[in-house]
DNA sequence: TATTAGCACTCTCGATGCGAGAGTGCTAAT
DNA sequence: ATTAGCACTCTCGCATCGAGAGTGCTAATA
């Protein structure tokens, strides 16, 4: 579909204009790249790559910038070049070790690793913690509170710890809700939280008339206990794109913040990308589910063992450094991955 | 030190100024207020009003702007005027009714009240949880979790629910700690949690020979568990502010980021307010605590039954509408008041 | 046939100039 | 003490202009 040479001079373009977001010239390939052509030939082939869309022109007599399908192409020869290669700057290393002391808790850790990541790459940086609906439930407590509260401490398996508060008649003592949760802890320990919503349905089908009230109480306290919508999503690093180029247009901060406001819709291309395998690169509106058009996300997965279970990634323009964004957030899934998988 | 009129004069100005982010001269003034006074005269008072440092020019020939003293002035006189008037807008009203559904949980109540606070003004709000320190221990729960760790469930009288991560060691058995966590329980209930870490301080001088293992233990561990540096911070809407016109300016929004970023700042602010009564109006650089210069704080503390326990406020340009804000910040305060105070 | 040199053309960008408009400060009259 | 009048200042929008960069096309070249 694309010859080789044009391919390597559409990322040149690429490149070139990653360097340094102005229109990419034809002399200026010519000079730069050892091709041998003439910036006469380079110009042919620009006006062939922007006729098959891959590059554009801001006006007449401007030079080429890339569109979405030539970062695109760019970021696929890139992936197939240097797949995985692990970024070795011992900066990043420093701040991987940074983050080794904090493995107690795993949304203090994540936390800690997009504010960091953040400072690091001056992208955008983003995770989400283990999924709660293919978390694997360890255990449930329930504590009375004031009133007729009562606050339901979720263990997993993975580490997450979920608080939520319930309102259940004020007749149930602190010895009710033992019993309870000692019932809830045998049926259910070890099962993810999906399979045991779909096992309560079951149960609450089944049980409709059978009145063993506690048991078909603790049924439904369980039910409300273990509905987490939302799983936590952690963005840092707003501060550090406002320092780009990309972003000296206010329309474009308006653009990016009304993107991670809406985080809802954040989760649900993150929580994607959390259950497959390696690093994905998203750019621009390419993906139709995100108004994300002018960014792209480069997010991998972080792995217990060999279970994805949650995704860490970055956000910048679509201009931004894939080469090294790609081995950093590669670099920064594996160390996630490595301290969740060790810790046992 | 300023007479009546010229106190008017600089009122019309600023609240014109507010009305519009444009220099106002002295003709506006004279036609759309009836001070029966001539273009000139008020010039004069303005030329006046900017020696004496309330009114400042971008350059000859503009017309007026106010600078923070001339807010400060304007401020006060409204205060003096309508303070503590509810604001009547049945849309606040709407929306305070909606977040009375949701008084179980204290820190999604604050959540959506920033969030709807935000849209409903145009500013950014921001409120902080109950203050830790000054919180009221109602008890602590140890739970044991993956490996040498505890999970420590710390309820609050106010309806505080924290968790903390804790590492003990391996040996402590959920028997142990139960036998702790009953036996903190009993020692510590009602007292505020300042209080309790001075006791802690004392006992641990005092028994740092004696060596009742699981009683020392257990002082060691619930210091651990009830430090908690920081309390909750909330902030919403800061892709409203990003629609005004003062933050047309790329400099400005990068100003505003960073104030909100600094969350440990923000807090010291906020929690200062916390303990006082009131709406509170901080203007500019005015308290040289925050660098932010061109922002302004209205803040109130909500309270539960007499006692404040936290505060809830917006953030706005120095330019912002402060009459609409305070009595909005008021009527929230007040209903986060009653809300707490009723819920027993 | 693919490449290239040459050249006219187009478009942006910064500098410059200019006039309208808004608003001031000062002075002299009320 | 207030005000009318007026000269002055400054901004802002608009138009003009030339330099510079880069293109597309054509004709020559290997």
């Amino acid at each position: 579909m694309l010859n080789e040479r044009s391919q390597k001079v559409l990322c040149a373009i690429v490149q070139t204009y990653i360097n340094n977001p102005e229109p990419v010239g034809s002399s200026f390939i010519t000079k730069r790249y050892s091709f041998n052509l003439s910036p006469a030939t380079v110009r042919n082939i620009m006006a062939d790559l922007e006729e098959q869309g891959f590059l554009s022109q801001p006006h007449t007599s401007a030079g080429r910038i890339p569109t979405d399908m030539g970062y695109r192409l760019f970021v696929n020869s890139l992936h197939s070049e240097i797949e995985y290669q692990p970024d070795n700057r011992s900066s990043l290393y420093k701040m991987v070790n940074e983050l080794e002391s904090i493995k107690d808790d795993i949304n203090t850790l994540l936390e800690e690793t997009t504010k960091r990541l953040s400072v690091f790459s001056h992208y955008l940086s983003v995770a989400v913690s283990p999924s709660t609906r293919i978390s694997t439930f360890n255990r449930i407590e329930f504590l009375r509170h004031r009133g007729s509260q009562v606050v339901a401490v979720l263990l997993t398996d993975e580490g997450l710890i979920k608080n939520k508060v319930l309102d259940v008649g004020s007749d149930l003592s602190q010895r009710h809700l033992n019993r309870i949760s000692e019932y809830l802890n045998s049926e259910f320990h070890g099962y993810s939280l999906i399979e045991i919503r779909a096992k309560i349905i079951r149960e609450m089908a089944k049980e409709k008339d059978l009145c063993d009230t506690l048991i078909s109480r603790a049924i439904r306290i369980c039910k409300e206990a273990l509905f987490f919508p939302y799983d936590d999503l952690f963005i840092a690093g707003f501060a550090e794109v406002l320092g780009l180029p990309d972003f000296s247009d206010v329309e474009k901060i308006k653009e990016i913040s009304k993107a991670i406001e809406d985080k809802h819709h954040m989760l649900q291309i993150l929580e994607k990308i959390s259950d497959t395998d390696g690093v994905k690169v998203i750019i621009g509106a390419e993906n139709s589910i995100m108004q994300m058009k002018g960014f792209s996300l480069v997010a991998s997965s972080y792995k217990e063992g060999d279970r994805p279970i949650g995704c860490v990634g970055m956000i910048g323009p679509t201009r931004m450094d894939y080469s090294r964004a790609i081995a950093v957030v590669n670099t920064t899934a594996r160390f996630l991955t490595r301290v969740l998988t060790d810790r046992k």
